[in-house]
Formats: structure tokens, C-alpha cells, sequence
DNA sequence: CTAGTTGCAAAGAGTTTGCATGGCG
DNA sequence: CGCCATGCAAACTCTTTGCAACTAG
């Protein structure tokens, strides 16, 4: 089941790269690439997060976000404001130091898929449910 | 805009009620009363949500998490198992340990309704993608 | 050639909403 | 009685899938 070299893959895999520092939803991908219909871009992003090439970084609250997956990108966890739907990184050591108290707390493995709910600094005492 | 005291809303109090140590989606809701039609479930949810009554404790992947908000229970964090889909709880005292970490280093207020990404210890290393 | 890929449209899953009817207070 | 709640069906959002036509290697 290798891949082929499509334009569409090709173009996707581009956005992904130019793009390494923050998370994009698939409707982030198929906005900057009109010619290249969403059921594609869906099928492209999951063989791509299966080949490694991205990876799924958690979700919006709605939309999964993928990342592109750099050689020595320490993973890290995403914080998103309740309220304004912010979404800022937790730096990789804070990430570790999270891991640790869970794995410790239940057994189980913390992905650092994880995405935090919160309230940014500017949201709270004025949150509107 | 006070809420009148139906059938159908006592049901729901009274499913949660009985569900206190576990989170329900509105699913299992639904299921536990054939006789209240899913949208029902859904604005009554959503309304006991607002007052209060309950509170959204998560995802569970896909469906929303709510549970009975006791007087005195201390919120607490979970973690889903990726690969067969179990929650289980974290204790309140690493709940707040986790809880201090994250908005020292990001200055968000992390709320209790995060729901981490993890591998249960069953599902370490046989992992289906 | 031919297995993998595309494009379209339709199906799914979870949730929300519009509207006429019904019932609590 | 008036206002809120209910029931039904339809709409909505995000994602997946079936299938015939297409294309990279």
C-alpha cells in the first residue's frame, strides 16, 4: 500500500509544512486549497497522520487539529480557551512534568494529545455559558 | 425564565441523581428513558447544565460527559483510553497538582472538564491505529 | 497495465432548532 | 390563561464511505 505522488497529496503535504508551528483543522487545509475537495483533504490527512507525516494534536473542542511531525519536535499539550476558543502550547518540560503525575496518579499513559479546557488570562470573570 | 418541574425534566434529574460517581452522555440518558424523544434530553441537558444541576465533565471522544454536580464533590479530571475507550478518574489531589502546573506555565485557568488522551496499561503496546 | 487516488454525492454520528401542540403554575 | 416545555422532523457540523473515472509508476 505505498503512496502515490499526487498533486492533491503533494499540496496538502505543502500546507502542513508551511504551517509546522501551529495546528490546523482539515477546514484550515481545504480553505487554502479550494481546488482540492474536503472528502480529499479528510483521506489525505488520515493516511498522512498514519504514515507519521502529521499527527493529530488533539481538537478544537469541534474539529481535530493535525501538526506536521518534525524529526526532534518535542511533543507537546494545547491549552483552548472556553470562551474565546484560543488555543496556545504548553511547553514540552510542563508537558513531561503532566505526563509524570498522571502516569503515576492511573496507570495510564498521558498522550500529549491532550487538549486542556480553560480560560485565558483576558476570559476569565467574564465568561458567557 | 424559571423552569416548571415535567416528567420528563424530573427523570433526567433523577438519572443523574443516580449516577453520581460516573459521567453519562446524553446518550446513555436517552437510552435509560425510552419515553423521553433524544431532543428532549438534549434541552433538558443543556438547561440543568446552566442551573447547575449538572455539570459537562468532559468528552468521551465523541459525545459530550455531563454528571451530577454534588454539593460538596470536588471536581476532578479523566483519561480515555485511545485504543478501547475507557475513563477513569483522577484523583482531585493530582487533579489540582495538574491544575496549578498548567496555568503557571501558560497563565490559563485549566478547568477539571479536561479529559486526557492516554493508553490504559491493558492497551500499552497493542495499540490499533 | 493496475493498484492506489480522486471527485462527487450520499450516508453517518452527534447535536441543535423551528414550529405547532400541550401542560405547569 | 400565559408562558415555558415537549415532540417531531428537519437542519447543521464534522467526518467517513461507496463507486465510477482517472492516473502515477
Amino acid at each position: 500500500m505505498r503512496s502515490y505522488n499526487t498533486r492533491q497529496r503533494a499540496a496538502v503535504v505543502s500546507f502542513f509544512l508551511s504551517h509546522q508551528e501551529r495546528s490546523c483543522t482539515p477546514e484550515d487545509v481545504a480553505a487554502a486549497l479550494p481546488d482540492v475537495p474536503q472528502s480529499t483533504v479528510y483521506r489525505i490527512i488520515s493516511q498522512l497522520s498514519c504514515d507519521g507525516t502529521i499527527r493529530r494534536s488533539g481538537t478544537d473542542g469541534r474539529k481535530n487539529l493535525y501538526q506536521y511531525q518534525g524529526k526532534e519536535c518535542p511533543g507537546h499539550m494545547h491549552i483552548r480557551c472556553r470562551n474565546c476558543g484560543r488555543i496556545e502550547h504548553l511547553d514540552p518540560q510542563t508537558t513531561r512534568s503532566i505526563e509524570s503525575l498522571v502516569e503515576n496518579a492511573s496507570g495510564f499513559m498521558a498522550l500529549d494529545t491532550t487538549v486542556f479546557e480553560g480560560l485565558c488570562s483576558e476570559c476569565r470573570g467574564q465568561e458567557k455559558p
